[in-house]
DNA sequence: AGCCTACATATAGACAGCCTACATATAGAC
DNA sequence: GTCTATATGTAGGCTGTCTATATGTAGGCT
């Protein structure tokens, strides 16, 4: 997977994957592996600090928690984070449609 | 259309449009314009680097014309370029694969 | 005890591509 | 003569993703 073709995308794919239930970040990670079908295996450079930037936007709610000695940061979307989600879907289809169009004209 | 979302997909795009017949720089924006039913409207500091990029790659051959007193940049593909959007073609399916795989698992 | 791997978070700096803004010039309509 | 559409191009900024590095715990293996 190309880096630039996420560009722009990341943080429609960490909503989606925080919208059913709160995770923390390695656990997001391997999350988006899963789902993805092995396809998408972000680097821990990427996602933590997308994840500090969702949560200074309001999307994301962030809480530290001990699992026995290792600290966790875990996410929860915000209402408006969850607003966000909806957006990033629409956009998300715009987007595929839009370039689609170009991409395959025969369709 | 957000600009960080075409980030990476540009060169699809101009590859695809040159596809059919060779275009210069302002009517492949035009095309890429009608194609997309006007969600894709990108400026000329976007296209201009970026058919120069590809020419540079050995994708584009580009050639000056006259029309009248215009000066036009004219671009066709070549083979590099046509197998390199195969490649394209192929990478952006399995880039929705994998989006979508996250942001719709219903599917 | 010592080592390795998996788990877990974080930051600094590099990189690249898309954008805004600006510059230039012709053609044709009004 | 002015305005809009046509046509190309560059400089500089922005920003998000990546690589590389740092830190530390838990647990298995030898």
């Amino acid at each position: 997977m190309n880096a630039d073709a996420l560009r722009g995308h990341m943080d429609a794919l960490l909503l989606s994957v925080l919208e059913r239930e709160p995770l923390h970040g390695y656990a997001i990670i391997e999350a988006l592996r899963e789902r993805s079908g092995g396809a998408l295996d972000v680097p821990t450079g990427t996602v933590y600090p997308a994840l500090r930037r969702l949560e200074r936007a309001g999307l994301l709610a962030g809480e530290w928690a001990a699992d026995g000695g290792r600290r966790r940061r875990t996410y929860r979307l915000t209402d408006l984070g969850r607003r966000a989600l909806a957006g990033e879907r629409s956009a998300w289809r715009s987007f595929t449609s839009a370039i689609g169009s170009v991409l395959d004209p025969l369709r």
